[in-house]
DNA sequence: GAATGACCTGACAACGTTGTCGGGCCTCGT
DNA sequence: ACGAGGCCCGACAACGTTGTCAGGTCATTC
């Protein structure tokens, strides 16, 4: 009876509803129409559910950019998430954390993946700002944030991850890289290693560097005189630490333990070991969980981070600056988990002798 | 000489600058300032140098929102993406590959995880047409997406992911679900295997149907009638695979090979397989990657899927809609490969009788 | 019976930007 | 000298919504 035709679909692009439209139809002003929406009260029942017949009928959607426009305090409810690689399983956890806390309360999120780009740093945080996102959680890439200091002046607040930033004093949330490298190699040296290799990502991340500086200072506090050519840097992919890592193996004096400090690097440093078929002779712990780490064999120790508390925790923070938390900037670490699984306890030459040695 | 005090930063929050302010700075009206800002013909070069001075001196960012208001187009060069859950690396993959195209063309992403609950879907539909994204990439979680048609015929273009949507009619990119699992199955039965397990998804998630339905019909086809008892469904879990994987093994008659139809449930049939000392005897074969599932023992034989391809067909279709392709909905189905590692490979009882049989 | 106040409603301006349009100036051709 | 046309520029309305405010109706109170 209604259907003109029998086309599954109606093609013609309809115009989007607006306000007045819903207010023509249910003969009301426009005004009254803001109100039902946005349930304010003053509006009598049965205004109301003409209003409410309307706009269904219309399959309004109030459109929010209008509404933060002119609205007082001109928040859009969006937040923007800068995150280091999504192709790290690492923050693509933080992102989903993140995410969780943020629907919850309305907020919805710009995600955007800076592949370690200086550069893309910076374009990111100036397409959030056009779209006039309430606040940023960042995790820092370039080596100087100082830039980013109007728009905490502005009132949109900031927390960063992962990664301390330079110039600009705002919330962070990070691992605990330093501790938890020296916690890595004290448990290596508690199995009788000497000889412990350090698999670096690229320098000029901080992390990289932290977990370095820790990795040389247990080594220096336990006594045990540091190689340096058993401390690679720079690595980044697993292709090229799986190179660097059978090099280190084949050594004239190779090492009995490795210290791999990042991800991808510990998935080619494994296949390094199982090329040569060491897996079972030298020692290895991980920083990061490796995933299904407890699937290959001997199963991974790692340094386990909490990527899920750490966006949390990011999530919460700029939450609760959004509600007017002004209180001094904090620095939130998050602790790490050793993860006790077999590859880390191989023992080392140190070990025969340890009691009857020092 | 110009700072007052020695206060790291100027506290006091500023008011964002508008256009206004810019033009009363550099003394021109207001349209001129725009024409600058969008690099709009018709400004003599010293006009629109003080108009860019003046707007880096007050570091003003256009605001897009009021820009797309009144824009004729109404473009938020915006769009929406419904992802499954981001707990899968499968997921994150896809995101990524959106999020690269779309950065490339100006856009920003809205990313939402639906951790595969219908009701989420609706919400997040809802959450971003508030929001007027350009168009979605969406993951069909509910068991029909009917209601979605109002957004096609709003001039909202739309692209599934992963699944194929129910009552609308709007571009797909799948992978190759039935055909592949037959792969799979076709290559376990050629290594001679005939009890063959199936471990599906969750039964209302359609590729899971899929890949069980190619299980079934490559075991008829190729004679085997299947066991009811070795085709188990509803995992969604590693947990809930381990167990159940245990208990397929310890029956009176267990399968000589498993078809693990998901990630996270092939990453609980491994870890049975090695509580139980049989993944040297046991063929795998699983669906989709498993991360460093070549570092595991034996490897992880896989029906690989290709995340990036997906994501960036999708985001392609979607971005030629956006520039008005008016042409039918087209279905893309993308390949898997099939990785030959070595869990696959376990011959099966049939395999020694094989040339002799039939 | 008038004043009070609670309740309900809509006209209007404003949010920050862009489309439209008209106007001033200058150059050039006649 | 004058009109045509190109270049530059700004006043104004409009996008879809919400804040403000004034006004109307009705029951209650003295």
């Amino acid at each position: 009876m209604t259907s003109m035709s029998d086309v599954p679909a109606p093609r013609q692009a309809s115009r989007r509803p607006t306000m007045r439209d819903v207010a023509r139809l249910a003969g009301v002003g426009i005004k009254t129409v803001s109100r039902v929406v946005n349930g304010e009260p003053d509006v009598s029942a049965d205004t109301a559910e003409r209003v409410r017949k309307a706009a269904d009928e219309l399959q309004y959607e109030p459109n929010m950019h209008a509404g933060n426009l002119r609205r007082g305090d001109g928040r859009t409810h969006t937040i923007g998430l800068l995150v280091s690689s999504v192709a790290n399983p690492f923050a693509a956890q933080v992102h989903r954390a993140i995410e969780r806390v943020a629907t919850e309360r309305g907020y919805a999120v710009f995600a955007t993946s800076l592949e370690d780009d200086p550069a893309a740093e910076r374009r990111a945080i100036t397409a959030l700002a056009r779209r006039r996102v309430d606040g940023y959680v960042v995790t820092p890439v370039r080596d100087d944030q100082s830039y980013l200091q109007v728009h905490l002046d502005r009132g949109n607040p900031m927390v960063c991850i992962d990664r301390e930033p330079t110039g600009i004093d705002v919330d962070t949330v990070v691992t605990s890289n330093y501790d938890s490298a020296r916690e890595a190699v004290r448990h290596l040296i508690a199995q009788g290693h000497r000889r412990i290799a350090f698999l670096g990502d690229l320098e000029r991340i901080q992390t990289a560097q932290l977990r370095r500086d820790g990795y040389l200072a247990e080594l220096a506090d336990q006594g045990v005189s540091p190689d340096p050519a058993l401390t690679v840097l720079d690595l980044h992919d697993d292709t090229s630490a799986t190179a660097i890592t059978r090099r280190l193996l084949t050594l004239p004096d190779p090492p009995t333990a490795i210290f791999s400090s990042q991800n991808l690097v510990t998935v080619g440093a494994i296949r390094a070991l199982q090329q040569l078929g060491a897996e079972h002779d030298v020692a290895l712990v991980a920083f990061d969980d490796v995933e299904s780490g407890d699937l290959v064999t001997p199963r991974v120790t790692v340094v386990a981070q909490d990527p899920d508390r750490i966006g949390r925790l990011a999530a919460e923070r700029l939450f609760a600056r959004l509600d007017g938390d002004v209180s001094p900037p904090r620095q939130l670490v998050v602790p790490t988990r050793l993860v006790v699984r077999g590859s880390g306890e191989i023992p080392g030459p140190g070990r025969a002798v340890a009691t009857g040695s020092t």
